[in-house]
DNA sequence: CTGCCACCTCAAGTCAAGTTGAGGTCAAGC
DNA sequence: GCTTGACCTCAACTTGACTTGAGGTGGCAG
């Protein structure tokens, strides 16, 4: 396939131009030149815009996605950070299941309040010690421009 | 117990004192009272924290945990809210375990690159589709101050 | 009674990941 | 050759949840 443009970029991939020009200006990828004004992408661009994703799924910054790659562009993804992403990524689903169970016993709990039941109450000790981590992302519906 | 001032509750807490007036600006906790300037709030102040900590936790926003009190300060959970977070926390969980079974497979694959594992591959795809909803929180440690 | 210092107020700053808007440019079609 | 419209640049704005800083005040130990 020929070069791409941003516009051809964007359709291809659902990433926004605006997306694209700050991806850019991270540094997170690179076009290899311009017709006139318009930028010019390889079309390698849209696998690593999938990478790009992924990395972004996974939890990643796009800072730490950034040192990803290397200076030619290449991934260079150390495996053992993959390791430890996915050992975050048990901790945090075990987390979230315990939160899940909690709040399905606190729909269904017949005390006359939340306040009075006990399954209700440990989960809130345990969320003020901070034993539940950092708030849940509520996986909004991806919207297609 | 005595009504508490500012700093007994970020003490009993670990809630900043900061964080107590940006929630009492916000709606979220309300003081009962001041001796000269300082704030005194009622002892229950401690569980309402815990159970902001759990909303936020759960993945509410500060607005939607104001949302669930009565203005009388009553919490009045609806139990139909309880059950759909619960859905959406085990959708976010079926993605996670996607996520972290791709990482630790690709953390092992021998393929040469992780481009030519189809695994990877084929969870590159997905996220290009945004089929893994949002980022995960990567679950930073609770600093104690 | 006095001074200290913890707490106060209010405005502004931070962070991440983009989006938006005003104004400019240029390749292409007529 | 001129218009058009898609892209461009650069700066500023957005959102959520707080934190920080400058300058003020008053309860209470001495």
């Amino acid at each position: 396939m020929k070069d791409m443009d941003t516009a051809e970029v964007a359709k291809a991939t659902g990433v926004p131009a605006s997306t694209l020009r700050y991806y850019e200006e991270k540094g997170l990828i690179a076009s290899i030149g311009r017709r006139g004004l318009k930028r010019l992408f390889d079309p390698g661009i849209v696998d690593r815009l999938s990478l790009i994703a992924l990395g972004r799924a996974a939890g990643f910054s796009l800072d730490e996605i950034a040192g990803m790659f290397t200076p030619e562009g290449e991934p260079r993804i150390d495996r053992s950070r993959l390791e430890d992403k996915a050992d975050d990524i048990d901790r945090t689903i075990r987390q979230l299941a315990a939160m899940r169970d909690g709040l399905r016993h606190a729909a269904e709990c017949r005390a006359p309040s939340h306040m009075e039941c006990p399954t209700f109450r440990r989960l809130m000790r345990v969320a003020a010690r901070g034993g539940l981590g950092e708030p849940v992302p509520s996986a909004p519906p991806r919207q297609v421009r």
